[in-house]
DNA sequence: CATCGATGTTGAG
DNA sequence: TCAACCTCGATGG
């Protein structure tokens, strides 16, 4: 379910909390213990989130990926921060809180544990464990030791990611393939191999956020039009990042009551612009929400 | 309390 | 194209 923002927050508080220390590594539920026998005790040295998935290096030259698919999830708990860079540590001067925080499409504090480590809850593929926090994982689609040389594959049959690439060759990248492509534009946003990290929310509200309509083909765009939605996107996704809200709407301080996104999920009701009724439509088995008149 | 559906991907057919 | 993966909040009876 997550987007591409949650996996680098995701990867933001294993840097934080995991790396440098040595980590007991666990399959509670049984199915991951080949894997995790294999990384037990080591160090992390470093957390990389591209696109939708997040690689951990360990101090051995081995990796651990992770796919969180439409419902895997991470909950940390123990010493741990909440949130993005500006926000404090829960830490007192005293004995720590023992915070609990679920992180996933949304982001959740639980209530506090009693002890720590607390028992796992439901099926946890996976435990990484320090002194002062621990990380489970439930529900992933992907979870793998891999070698270096592997990762480097995974990551090369993704598209760019503007936060991990460099900005100017993933835009060159991303426009240029975009520019061979007969297939709607709806689906090359949606496809990991052309670009990383976006879901259907992001790819509904850029398209929106464009004025484009869903369907035209990439070769058929504009460059100009091809590199703002790059654009746009590096900066939904940096905002979502900062945040942990997948804010679209460039308005945050407006009303309360507005709803949280132009068109995503809001077929049948009344486009925020012209008040045409966003429609809804399957494409490649996903949702897709777009205004027919403001994208036509 | 049962059922549905989801911000995703893979692989069988 | 569609089921499977196997979680969990939202929805309905």
């Amino acid at each position: 379910m997550p987007e591409g923002h949650s996996v680098h927050r995701i990867a933001r508080q294993f840097e934080r909390h995991f790396q440098g220390v040595p980590v007991a590594v666990s399959s509670p539920q049984g199915r991951f213990a080949p894997g995790a026998a294999q990384l037990d005790g080591h160090r992390i040295v470093r957390a990389m989130a591209v696109g939708k998935q997040m690689f951990l290096e360990f101090d051995h030259g081995l990796w651990l990926r992770v796919h969180l698919g439409i419902y895997g999830a991470w909950d940390f708990a123990g010493d741990i921060t909440a949130g993005g860079t500006g926000e404090a540590s829960t830490a007192s001067i005293g004995a720590p809180r023992l915070t609990r925080l679920r992180m996933s499409e949304q982001e959740q504090l639980a209530p506090d544990i009693q002890s720590f480590p607390p028992e796992p809850i439901g099926a946890v593929r996976v435990r990484l464990l320090t002194e002062a926090a621990v990380a489970d994982l439930r529900g992933p689609t992907a979870c793998e030791v891999q070698t270096a040389d592997e990762v480097a594959a995974s990551i090369a049959k993704l598209g760019p990611d503007p936060l991990e690439v460099d900005a100017t060759e993933g835009e060159e990248q991303f426009v240029a393939v975009v520019g061979r492509k007969p297939t709607p534009i709806a689906l090359l946003l949606m496809d990991q191999a052309v670009l990383s990290g976006i879901g259907n929310v992001y790819r509904a509200e850029l398209l929106f956020r464009a004025r484009l309509n869903p369907f035209t083909p990439g070769r058929e765009l504009a460059d100009g039009v091809v590199r703002e939605l790059w654009r746009d996107w590096t900066h939904l996704l940096r905002i979502g990042v900062e945040t942990g809200r997948m804010y679209t709407m460039d308005d945050e301080d407006s009303g309360e009551e507005r709803p949280e996104h132009w068109v995503y999920k809001r077929d049948g009701l009344p486009c925020l612009v012209c008040g045409t009724n966003v429609v809804m439509e399957e494409l490649g088995g996903r949702k897709l929400y777009w205004c027919p008149v403001d994208q036509a």
